[in-house]
DNA sequence: TATGAATGAGACTTCATTCAT
DNA sequence: AATGAATGAAGTCTCATTCAT
């Protein structure tokens, strides 16, 4: 009755969460139907995520994911438009901390005047990010697993996410080496080494196949990149 | 958009090449039929990494693929047993090389008796791979796009062969540290940054998305990575 | 034209009717989605023991029976798994009343102390098998039409019930001849003797072959069956 | 490319065998390419035979028939028009002889002019039944296997050929009852009971379902049939 | 609102038949 | 003549989406 296939980009000029709003809602924010709203979406959302992580988001049915939430098939499209939107929803807060901690601390090195308050916007940056994998860990592993396919269909908002987060470290590198706190090196070179190493370190963590102690891993990131990576006159010297 | 009655490790008597032979067929290796067989095979193959890269795996059907290679929607099965079977097909030989360079490289490592040596097997698997990207980048890029997948459906032969390259590169740095080439770091976190930004690099240049020098790359790689992972004395003064 | 992934047997675990009955159903039954539900069956069901009378169970196709049934393909199965199941479904009825007439029968005569008693067992079989011809002769035909069939495929329904009933049959002969209504005579043979003439007839007047008066019918068998054919004057005289 | 359906009677101005007959072929009857003809038919046909009961007619594909016979694929049709081409093929010996056999039985019939010469013509009957069966079991099992089912596609001789036998029998049964060999009795009931009889316990022989001795069911059956099934005790009194 | 039944497009796969080799 | 590759119609089953209850 309806078209499958989805178009990318169809979604440009939907708002950022996904989420579907009756034009019309009976009940006051905080009210009884508010409550059970919110409960049906966290549902749904839970249960997609779930299952997406086990199968991907392409191999999980509407009825996967109704079935698993325990509603009724027909429920799912007064929550959500599509499997899209939902994936979406459940992006969108990831998506907003991390393209406002990149926005933040990009804000923050523009306005340093100091090696040290230019630091200091690594150092948010990095406590931000590892907020956000600290709660919405399920939801940044999704990300992993699907942000290099082709933005289309209902993987697509990974996608685009993955190609905003390259973009915006990219200029935050450049930045930083504006700032003398990075070697000189192309920064797109520097900042893709970057994000390819974390993620791929982070994917195993996730996963559940990192044999190692995940606690470690950030400082032993820091230490091994930033060796690499800093200005010669910050070298610590070795032993 | 879903792929109905897969399961993930059917596959595993099946040869590795995932290409169908019947058992006895008229005409000589060589001849007309040989030929035939050989472009139809090629033909599709190519019409589905055209279309897998531009829509992911999941996203492409049969008729897709036999309508771009121009074929009967019936002979698809003549050559592959199903969209599976072509995409193991499809990664077959570079799943070899790889495979076989690591392997060799972790011989040669263990055979090591002097660092130079051991240093040899790096430059021999870098030029093993850097052929296999160069012969293959289109089926590279196909790995790299869905190498995170779970190992469901069609896809998992990209995933499959993740964790076995994982697994070897692992090992392969380990081998080196005993011989003194890598500053003693866990194995696991410096490989998977090693492979983790080796991919995401190649992954935007083999896209199409990176704006720098490609040829610069590995050399600029090396030294990001080297200069940090090298061990203390082999360490070159900055300068 | 051709089943195909049925393998015979496979539905030994299932219920006895075949028909599939999602656990929780809203409305309560007798309500109005109970009636168009089983409305739904039995359209479909009236119009694919039309269409399997006139083809042949394995030439008819499932949107043959969705489409003179009224509804859409997709909702086929909704009711049925396959086509196997409806003809489950379609035989349970009479399976489970002409099982229950022999088993009822053969617990009769093994009470029976008189041969009176005994013979009340046969005129108690005769009237349940007579109702249910009655009220599913389509059935009984369909029956009867693919018996014989290998038990393989949707039409293995009916290849089982043929065989079980067989077996019961002869069972109740030993036991009638125990009682000295029947000669001694191998129960097989003339178990299977009063099987074939009265399903070939039965055939016959079902499928309106049958030239004769059908009423007269079960008289005329049972007195040609118990007094044979010869032609008077040629009877031997009994040994 | 061509329609697979075919519709019942399209044959009715075939020959009798089925079988295809180039209309030039090379080489004398008798001659090696003759003789190669003769044996590739056979494998067919017998490769058909086995699957045919294995599965049943409308189960058992060309390529099942090639392939089991040690054929190419497309061989087949250069010996058979299609799949009901074979069966016609399969059964027109068989269905020569027992039309044959009720044509000259009937004509003895007719012109018997004793009880003993109208008694032989049974005997030869019997004898002309017994020697088709003994010689082409195979063939009367497959008979036996489908005769039932409508008069469509591919199973169409079977149901064919019994609808002749069944008139034919009718009608000797008519004469022989004229000839006083039999009750009074309507011909329809007693002939299909003989009939219905006789192959029912036939298909049981030949199944392998049957635990008695072959060789004794003719005489039984005939005992039976023409002495009746009622114990001595119970017989009525002829009126 | 919630439910799950209905719809029909469309994906996968098979197979009779034709045809180049 | 024999082979088996090619074709595409047709069949099975799934699933996103809509809608009556």
């Amino acid at each position: 009755m309806m078209d499958k296939g989805d178009s990318a980009g169809r979604r440009s000029t939907s708002s950022t969460s996904g989420a579907k709003r009756p034009s019309e809602r009976p009940g006051q924010p905080g009210g009884r139907r508010d409550t059970n709203r919110r409960e049906r979406t966290k549902a749904l959302s839970d249960a997609a995520l779930a299952l997406f992580l086990e199968r991907g988001i392409e191999a999980v049915t509407i009825e996967d994911i109704t079935s698993k939430a325990g509603v009724a098939k027909g429920s799912f499209y007064r929550y959500f438009d599509d499997k899209q939107a939902l994936v979406e929803a459940l992006f969108a807060p990831v998506a907003t901390q991390v393209i406002a901690a990149f926005d933040e601390s990009i804000a923050k090195l523009k306005a340093a005047r100091s090696r040290a308050a230019a630091f200091a916007s690594y150092e948010a940056i990095g406590e931000a990010l590892g907020a956000v994998i600290l709660h919405h860990g399920d939801v940044v592993l999704l990300y992993l697993q699907e942000c290099r396919a082709p933005a289309e269909g209902a993987r697509a908002p990974a996608r685009l996410l993955a190609d905003v987060v390259a973009e915006k470290a990219i200029e935050h590198t450049r930045l930083a080496r504006e700032h003398g706190l990075l070697r000189a090196f192309p920064a797109e070179v520097s900042t893709l080494t970057v994000i390819g190493a974390a993620e791929r370190i982070l994917f195993s963590v996730l996963n559940g196949d990192f044999k190692g102690e995940p606690l470690e891993v950030p400082g032993q990131l820091i230490t091994l990149i930033f060796d690499g990576l800093r200005a010669p006159d910050l070298r610590k010297p070795e032993g």
